[in-house]
RNA sequence: GCUGAAGUGGUGGAAUUGGUAGACACGUUGGACUUAAAAUCCAAUGAACAUUAGUUCGUGCGGGUUCAAGUCCCGCCUUCAGUACCA
């Protein structure tokens, strides 16, 4: 029998879902490690040769760990809710949940083929109502929840409550909006019920608000920043408007410091902190607050050098600051209100586009300096952002750049307050190196010092304190699809009630289309079954409404995040025991957390990011033990296509060969990479079939061959690079797919992808086949094991075990290669050598591992044999074979006994014709032996 | 601009603590087997020079440290990814 992957795959595919090889135990006395990959949607054109990479690493790792003795779980699911499947709703009117099935199937067909070592049983889908109404659960505990930074924990909004009508809330330290009016006790018990409630929805963790949002006229709905790409929506490339909304939002805000200290506890790479930190973007200074000459109106402004008060020489407001109107005067009116126009129909793209161009105008309202009381401009300006701080900004022209370029446009005062600074040319922002002048009682102090000093007088004034400030906004929790969780909320007199957890889920209802309605409502709008009675506590017709007993519900559905920011406490339960809790309180102590999760790094501030919040909350009110979800956190690179070229003499069907373009005028034309072999020939005759323009085509060969140009870019459709596994598994075997895409190179690196050298890995398999069986026959026997077999064996499972732990799996897959090369020169008989040989080899490629590991007569898989166990004593040398070189360069190498003393060394290796020859009579400066490693003569 | 990652043969890449640069593959060339092809096996393969022995150069560029640098230090260049006027 020769080796026939194709049988042999399906075999053990089969043998392992029949037998639930892989599923986990919730109760076991091994230790528990849980091994996760990123969520996949799935889209509808389903796995490219790109997308499996991160799922064999993370399945070599749990075979590697089961091997290890460990209780592994390894499952996966589908990330279902989506704009794709919608999209497609609209265009054919198909229901999503249908694409969503057949979508869902494709892709389980694919993994299957790659001999996954999924825990099929837990799988979950988060357009599941069983799996969302948990969605909706965690939704109401938000509700009902509120931040108290006194203790930084998340409490039931119940002691808010309590506080509220024991001491009002003066002296509430929360997390809430910013414009809060501060009430007594008694005022708080004289407020109605629904001023209560009102009140209470600014401190809840989810609330209602008016947000200016990114609206997608084209979508009908609002995109998140990170689903804009270049002011269009990501997906569609439709225009994007601001324009203000009532949505739902995520006080994460909340958990900012949080968020920032926890990254200090998990293993992440640091370039994905970094970006989390950015983005969290903490910034340590002071709020001040100047009062507007001439109005009971004040301008609060964050700065992170209160140290440079007596710099300033005006102010800056946001364009859409709320105080711009109310301060201009009337002279300034119109050149203000024209600036403000003018900013509004610039699109957030074209300000971003040209940073160099600086506009501003003058308000003709002035400020009193804090401490001088001396009078500033107030001028408004774009570079000044609404959306962070107060949308304001005290100008420090000499200490800060932007301000120091306002100031010397418009020929605004710039006065130096730094001791011995040039600031003719540019401001000056070194903070160490500061030494504060013309500053009345800061005059001759260091940044520290100034800053400490000034925040006191400030607080001495009433105006101003430390301050804090994070880049982190609430994350907007609202969309306007149908494809997504609904909210579990009704509207009484507009002010939003949760459905009691015992009546959910709350399904999707059916709508007859999948767009916003005429009016702009969300698809939700469309539906007819859609209202809350109170007394039935179920969903009737909107004929029913009657608000005494039954009430609208939300016509918004939650966004993409939402299920994927918990989903993977869901798996740590076993899916017979769903239906009490997300997740029981056993299973969630036992699993803990997730030990490896290696995904794409473009979630690092989407997803990664909200996981950890819903992670941090659920801690916090009690139903989870862990500050974070995921311990350890690879980003997999991309594997990139390499496409191929032909060329098209311009003006005529008429293509030339790569190696004859030259000073030619080609227009390169894709073709499809299956056309090309591994010479880079091309299949003229194909290529002729491919497409009719090309039908009549004249081909100018070289050497008789067409050869196509080779160029690496993404792996796309409209490139024709794309490589599908299914027919890698056909022609060559899972198993050859699992370890070619780990040859390819490191893991974490982007690389190019190029079918041609999978024959190597192919080759490899066959040659470890042979190691074990010829013509049908088991070549394997008891001999005894030779001194060179179990050096073999012995440094590949020192150097596998230790790439593995290291994710170095590229390396693992040589060193295979190595040790069957070795072993069949060695002409390697010895079961005491082979088998271990292929417990180290089944995590790779499992099925040929199973299969021979029977063939050996065992009974049972492979998949929990006990990982061979390394043995220092094999690999003891007694002689090395010494690299000989003069001034650093190697000349010949040397055979020496290792436990030949220094001294000796020198003498042998002097008294060697070689290096007599090398020194030509010279007496060497210096000899320098490093032992079992070289030998270096100086002179 | 900032942050992060990376630059090594024709190609993917290896070199784990500074110690024989190019492991392992792909491709290419030559050979064996075959009517032929495929498959398989053997040999060569960084560049230049040299008949051979061998010599010189060589890890993006320029310096430096060291007996010894792909690896460490300083200064640049290029590519990729993320982010974007953050006060």
């Amino acid at each position: 029998m020769t080796y026939n992957f194709n049988t042999i795959e399906k075999k053990w595919q089969d043998y392992w879902a029949k037998n639930q090889t892989f599923k986990a135990e919730n109760n076991s006395d091994k230790p528990k490690y849980y091994v996760l990959d990123m969520f996949p949607y799935p889209s509808g054109a389903g796995l490219h040769v790109g997308h499996p990479l991160g799922y064999i690493a993370t399945d070599i790792y749990a075979r590697y760990k089961r091997h290890k003795g460990f209780n592994v779980l390894h499952p996966q699911g589908y990330d279902s809710f989506g704009l794709p499947a919608e999209q497609y709703a609209i265009q054919t009117g198909q229901h999503p949940a249908i694409t969503t099935e057949t979508n869902i199937a494709t892709y389980r067909r694919q993994l299957d083929k790659i001999g996954f070592s999924f825990d099929w049983s837990r799988e979950v889908r988060t357009s599941n109502p069983e799996y969302y109404k948990w969605t909706q659960w965690i939704f109401i505990q938000l509700f009902e929840s509120w931040y108290n930074y006194d203790n930084n924990k998340a409490e039931p909004i119940e002691t808010l409550v309590v506080k509220f009508a024991a001491e009002g809330n003066a002296n509430i330290n929360a997390a809430c909006d910013d414009t809060i009016e501060a009430f007594s006790a008694e005022e708080w018990n004289q407020f109605s019920s629904e001023k209560q409630q009102g009140i209470l929805l600014q401190y809840r963790l989810t609330y209602l608000a008016e947000t200016e949002v990114n609206w997608c006229p084209a979508l009908g709905t609002v995109l998140a920043n990170d689903e804009i790409v270049n002011g269009v929506s990501e997906r569609g490339g439709h225009p994007v408007v601001r324009k203000k909304m009532t949505q739902w939002s995520m006080r994460i805000s909340a958990f900012a410091e949080r968020l920032l200290q926890g990254l200090e506890t998990i293993d992440w790479t640091d370039s994905l902190k970094e970006s989390q930190r950015n983005w969290i973007g903490k910034s340590v200074g002071a709020s001040v607050t100047f009062n507007v000459n001439g109005h009971d109106e004040v301008i609060e402004v964050f700065t992170t050098r209160p140290d440079t008060i007596f710099g300033v020489s005006f102010m800056t407001l946001a364009p859409e600051h709320d105080l711009v109107s109310k301060i201009v005067t009337d002279d300034q009116k119109e050149a203000v209100n024209n600036y403000i126009e003018a900013t509004a129909k610039r699109s957030e793209r074209e300000r971003m586009a040209d940073v160099k161009t600086i506009s501003g105008v003058f308000t003709g309202a002035y400020v009193e300096h804090p401490f001088s009381k001396e009078p500033i401009p107030i001028w408004i300006g774009d570079y000044v952002l609404a959306s962070y701080g107060t949308g304001a900004v005290m100008a420090v022209p000499c200490g800060d750049q932007r301000d120091y370029d306002f100031a010397k446009h418009f020929n605004i005062e710039i006065p130096n307050i730094f001791e011995g600074v040039d600031i003719s040319e540019e401001a000056f922002a070194d903070k160490e190196a500061t030494i504060i002048a013309n500053s009345h009682f800061l005059n001759g102090l260091n940044y520290k010092d100034a800053t400490k000093k000034v925040i006191e007088q400030l607080e001495a004034l009433g105006q101003g304190n430390g301050k804090t400030n994070y880049r982190l906004r609430d994350a907007v929790f609202s969309r306007q699809r149908y494809w997504g969780e609904p909210f579990p909320v009704y509207y009484v007199n507009g002010m939003p009630q949760m459905i009691d957890q015992a009546h959910l889920p709350i399904t999707l209802p059916e709508v007859e289309k999948y767009l916003p309605t005429e009016t702009g409502e969300p698809p939700l709008g469309r539906a007819d079954v859609w209202a809350w009675c109170t007394e039935t506590n179920t969903v009737v017709s909107n004929g029913n409404i009657n608000n005494t007993t039954v009430f609208p519900l939300e016509l918004n559905t939650m966004p993409g995040w939402a299920g994927s920011s918990w989903y993977f406490f869901r798996y740590m339960e076993e899916a017979a025991k769903r239906g009490e809790a997300f997740a029981s309180e056993e299973a969630l102590k036992y699993w803990e957390n997730v030990d490896l999760y290696i995904g794409g790094s473009e979630h690092a501030t989407g997803h990664l990011l909200y996981a950890r919040f819903w992670t941090k909350f659920l801690k916090d009110r009690g139903y989870v033990g862990v500050e974070e979800p995921f311990k350890k956190l690879i980003n997999q690179g991309m594997i990139l296509g390499t496409s191929a070229f032909v060329y098209r003499v311009e003006g005529e069907n008429k293509f030339l060969s790569k190696g004859l373009i030259e000073g030619q005028k080609v227009q390169p034309i894709h073709s499809d990479v299956s056309f090309v072999n591994a010479s880079d020939e091309l299949d003229v005759e194909a290529f002729k079939n491919w497409r009719e323009e090309f039908k009549d085509a004249e081909f100018v060969l070289e050497d008789g061959v067409y050869k196509v140009g080779r160029e690496v870019e993404k792996m796309s459709k409209s490139k024709y690079n794309v490589v599908n596994p299914d027919n890698i598994c056909e022609e060559y075997g899972a198993d050859s797919l699992r370890l070619y895409e780990m040859f390819l190179g490191p893991l974490e690196q982007a690389k190019p992808w190029n079918t041609a050298g999978i024959t190597g890995v192919h080759g490899f398999l066959k040659k470890l086949w042979k190691l074990f069986l010829e013509n049908d026959a088991l070549k394997v026997t008891d001999s005894e094991a030779t001194k060179d077999n179990l050096k073999t064996l012995h440094k590949t499972i020192k150097k596998v075990e230790e790439d593995i732990e290291n994710f170095s799996f590229n390396t693992s897959v040589s060193t295979f290669m190595i040790a069957v090369n070795e072993l069949t020169a060695q002409k390697c008989t010895s079961k005491a050598v082979l088998e271990p040989l292929l417990v180290l080899i089944s995590p790779y490629a499992p099925h040929i591992a199973e299969e021979l590991w029977s063939q050996l007569g065992n009974e049972g898989s492979i998949s929990t044999a006990a990982f061979p166990v390394f043995d220092e004593k094999h690999l003891v040398e007694s002689s090395k074979n010494y690299p000989i070189s003069f001034n650093g360069k190697m000349r010949f190498t040397l055979e020496l006994p290792l436990d030949m003393s220094k001294e000796d060394i020198e003498k042998t290796v002097m008294a060697h014709e070689k290096t007599q020859e090398q020194l030509q009579g010279r007496t060497p400066k210096k000899v320098i032996i490093v032992h079992g490693k070289i030998v270096n003569i100086v002179g």
